[in-house]
DNA sequence: CTCTGTGAAATTTTTCACAGCG
DNA sequence: CGCTGTGAAAAATTTCACAGAG
């Protein structure tokens, strides 16, 4: 809305975008403060500020891809990063004939070089794209360097300390959600919020 | 644990892995019926099946896979899939520079060999992995050609009718996530689970 | 008038706590 | 005994409904 030049959007018309009711917007939005204007709605560019604001979008967050496989170059390729503030700083691979093959401007590091890139590039963001079977290591040693938070796409279970922050995209999870419903003849809510 | 040959699992162990409380875990699978042994847990094989059965993944889901940049051809490389009974059958994209050629064992349709494929092929599900602007286009082509279920993973709001399952992966939402977490001091809880 | 912000009510989810089965 | 299955209680979320600001 803020690229259409949209100035102002009601609670309602939110609600709609999103499928919820729009009760639960304006209360939602009420717990960032009162931006809203009776009669009229929120100002778009503020709204988008304020949310920025409270997300911890406002400044940028270093991002280490960990596997340069299919996964990982889509990962790195993906521009919807890039306009939230997360940057691509780092690309590792255990794989010697990956390791010094370049992708977009960034060169692929061995694992070794991990703790060096994560202190000098300041990375505070790990993603996991590796097969399954290299997810835990993986994370052993993002953690053990210092990284502490995770998005891991393997498919796979990892365990990381209390301290360190850690979410899973699961493909195959989403896809089997979309069976679930198909089979129930039902229809499956919206997934992950825009 | 099927694989490594466990024999049987307790709520409190499966709690454990999936971060929750034992007694969600067996008010849940109480839904699939009474599978667990009292004094004893539940059978892992048995688990399996059960829930295999509940979600519609007891037989294969044909799959198409909309845009074939790298994060197209990451899906369709994406071992997780075929696991799990989804199996990728038709890659389609507007690009005529990109038809023809193969990705594994799939060759890159055109856009308009979709209403054949979906027919041919039985085609139930639809990944949308072309980049935001061409989102709803796609996604409209689908409904029209008698898909049901789509997964988004473009950057962009998608609407459908109420008769299709619409699912959306946002990745830079799952990191906005993450740095909500970090700026907070706090810790992110699970995402998508296992 | 229109649309927000928000107490109060309704609903859903989660947890407790324990009877009872193997 | 140990662990499931499940009513009942507690907590969290969602919706209603309306006062009041612009």
């Amino acid at each position: 809305m803020s690229d259409q030049a949209v100035g102002t959007v009601s609670s309602e018309q939110l609600a709609e975008l999103a499928g919820v009711n729009a009760a639960k917007v304006r209360k939602d939005l009420s717990y960032l403060g009162s931006y809203g204007t009776r009669g009229v709605g929120y100002d778009v560019d503020q709204l988008v500020r304020e949310v920025s604001r409270e997300l911890g979008l406002t400044h940028d967050w270093p991002v280490a891809i960990l596997g340069v496989g299919n996964l990982g170059r889509a990962l790195a390729n993906y521009r919807g990063f890039r306009a939230r503030g997360f940057r691509i700083v780092a690309l590792v691979d255990a794989d010697p004939a990956k390791v010094g093959t370049r992708v977009g401007d960034l060169t692929v590091e061995p694992v070794e070089a991990l703790s060096r890139l994560v202190t000098e590039r300041g990375v505070a963001i790990g993603l996991i794209a590796t097969p399954a079977a290299a997810a835990q290591a993986v994370a052993d040693r993002l953690v053990a360097v210092g990284v502490r938070a995770i998005l891991n796409f393997a498919p796979a279970v990892v365990v990381v300390p209390p301290e360190v922050s850690l979410r899973k995209v699961d493909l195959a999870t989403e896809l089997s959600i979309l069976s679930f419903y198909q089979q129930q003849g039902r229809r499956a809510g919206d997934g992950v919020g825009v």
